[in-house]
DNA sequence: TGCGCTGTCGCAACGTGTTGCATCAGGCGA
DNA sequence: TCGCCTGATGCAACACGTTGCGACAGCGCA
């Protein structure tokens, strides 16, 4: 396997996990090499399998221990997305939500200044403090437009009572 | 099993799947029953038991895909909760987002009225569609509060770059 | 350097949901 | 009423993710 080739700021953390009293690990060492490579969104399937390609002995019960630890030391932060798949944002130092089209599956970003007012208009009149790593808008794109799916035929049949 | 104590407007489904081509079958009237038990928030493996309960021969798939049928017809509609997990939602005429506490695993219902404004802003500078139902923003409630999990302190260390 | 505490790993089993396929049966037309 | 077409079902296998547990090994300390 290469030697030291990760770059900063990962190399921070290891010191940041013997801070906490947690270990450097080989296992750890690839996962996060993964991840270095892949900024941006990747499934939680896609990081185990990419592991697997440095190294096939890779088994997906420590991938995943090793995500909720990098996701603890706030490296990475997981969501779900449409499907209800598990899908991790590497260095959301850019924190943003997510617009998921359900006809297409394209998905778009959505930034802070985009929401801001928003979740501070639930956080008044609720109380709820939004984390918008997990904001994510299901419908339809500009390009899928009109009705959703199921349609507003279907539910009118229903409202009949 | 009990007699025809499916109350309206299930009755109606008879007919639309007859309209549809589709065909009512004792399974589909099985998860109906269920369904007609459970107005509110149900996930999909809790379907399934209660089925079971029922029916000790219930298969999943059959449940799934019969939920699925529902579904197009608008009888019930699906999203994700915080944990990915399936979630159905009965008879949603009244429809509605979620908000999800992280910490505490609590769950609220958010009407229409609340985000409608920003729905329509959405709509108005992406033109993207945003379909209520799938709405569901997870964070923190006014109990467990403060910061989320992950912690501002977490954050701070990476920002170094 | 060597020891020991405790965090980490691999494995196996499980939970939830999906998919492909062969078979069964609802419901329409003759 | 009977037969046929096609949708529905059950089964088995799979995909993704989680959990419990015993064995291993990182790393602090003497």
């Amino acid at each position: 396997m290469r030697a030291g080739t990760l770059a900063e700021p990962w190399q921070s953390v290891i010191g940041e996990l013997r801070r906490r009293g947690l270990r450097w690990t080989p296992r750890r060492r690839l996962v996060l090499e993964v991840l270095s490579e892949a900024s941006g969104h990747v499934t939680g399937a896609e990081i185990v399998d990419r592991c697997r390609r440095l190294d096939a002995a890779t088994v997906p019960s420590t991938v995943y221990r090793t995500l909720d630890v990098l996701e603890e030391l706030g490296l990475v932060r997981h969501g779900h997305g449409a499907d209800g798949r598990e899908e991790y944002h590497v260095r959301p130092t850019d924190e943003h939500g997510h617009l998921h089209c359900e006809a297409c599956g394209g998905r778009w970003e959505l930034d802070a200044s985009e929401v801001g007012e928003f979740m501070a208009h639930i956080e008044r009149n609720r109380g709820f403090r939004v984390d918008l790593s997990h904001f994510t808008l299901v419908g339809r794109c500009p390009t899928c437009g009109g009705a959703p799916a199921w349609g507003a035929e279907a539910a009118a049949w229903i409202s009949d009572r």
